[in-house]
DNA sequence: TAGGCCATCTGGTCCT
DNA sequence: AGGACCAGATGGCCTA
């Protein structure tokens, strides 16, 4: 998946475009896996102390692990779920060239940062009222925390930053 | 082949 | 106590 990690998104692609091939793609996934832990459980078994195993059977150990490993991997998979949603909703990059995470994370600030100084220039007082009421309230808010989390930086250079990554993504796909 | 990016496993630590 | 979170390690896939 990446544009530049493609290696994921074949697989992942496997199992979107075939669905009759995942308990296969599993099997071959799991086994994997299983030598990896093989191989890692030797290079550890040095490493870990008495008192991390002593309460626990083997077949115990085991199966928490496994499950830990299931949470773990839920997890991740909702991290990208999340990703995958913040892509979708920085305009100008074209779905096939799709943003690496460190891209998205750096793109999405910047992006953020442009919005708020637009929001801030176009609006001249005009922004809807805040809950207290008075409409100079929720500006001064934003102009605030649009101070505090850029600093001296002027608007349109967040406007340049933000179309100059465009550009570059474009061209690195 | 090296380097980038990613998924997964793992053990430690934090939080509820 | 158990789950969530985190960071390091590892290996696969891809591109230049």
């Amino acid at each position: 998946m990446k544009a530049k990690s493609k290696g994921a998104k074949r697989r992942r692609e496997v199992h979107e475009d075939a669905p009759h091939q995942e308990a296969a793609q599993k099997r071959d996934e799991l086994l994997k896996c299983s030598r990896r832990q093989e191989k890692r459980n030797k290079a550890s078994a040095k490493k870990l102390c008495p008192v991390h195993w002593l309460p626990w059977s083997n077949k115990d150990r085991r199966l928490r692990r496994l499950e830990s490993n299931e949470r773990e991997r839920q997890r991740m998979h909702n991290l990208n779920n999340a990703f995958q949603a913040l892509r979708e909703v920085i305009p100008h990059v074209r779905a096939e060239n799709k943003l690496s995470k460190i891209e998205t994370l750096t793109l999405a600030k910047n992006y953020i940062k442009s919005l708020t100084s637009t929001i801030l220039r176009m609006s001249n007082g005009h922004l809807p009222p805040a809950v207290d009421g008075s409409s100079s309230g929720s500006r001064s808010k934003l102009y605030e925390h649009y101070q505090q989390q850029c600093g001296e930086e002027e608007s349109t250079e967040q406007l340049q930053k933000y179309s100059t990554q465009i550009h570059s993504f474009r061209q690195g796909s």
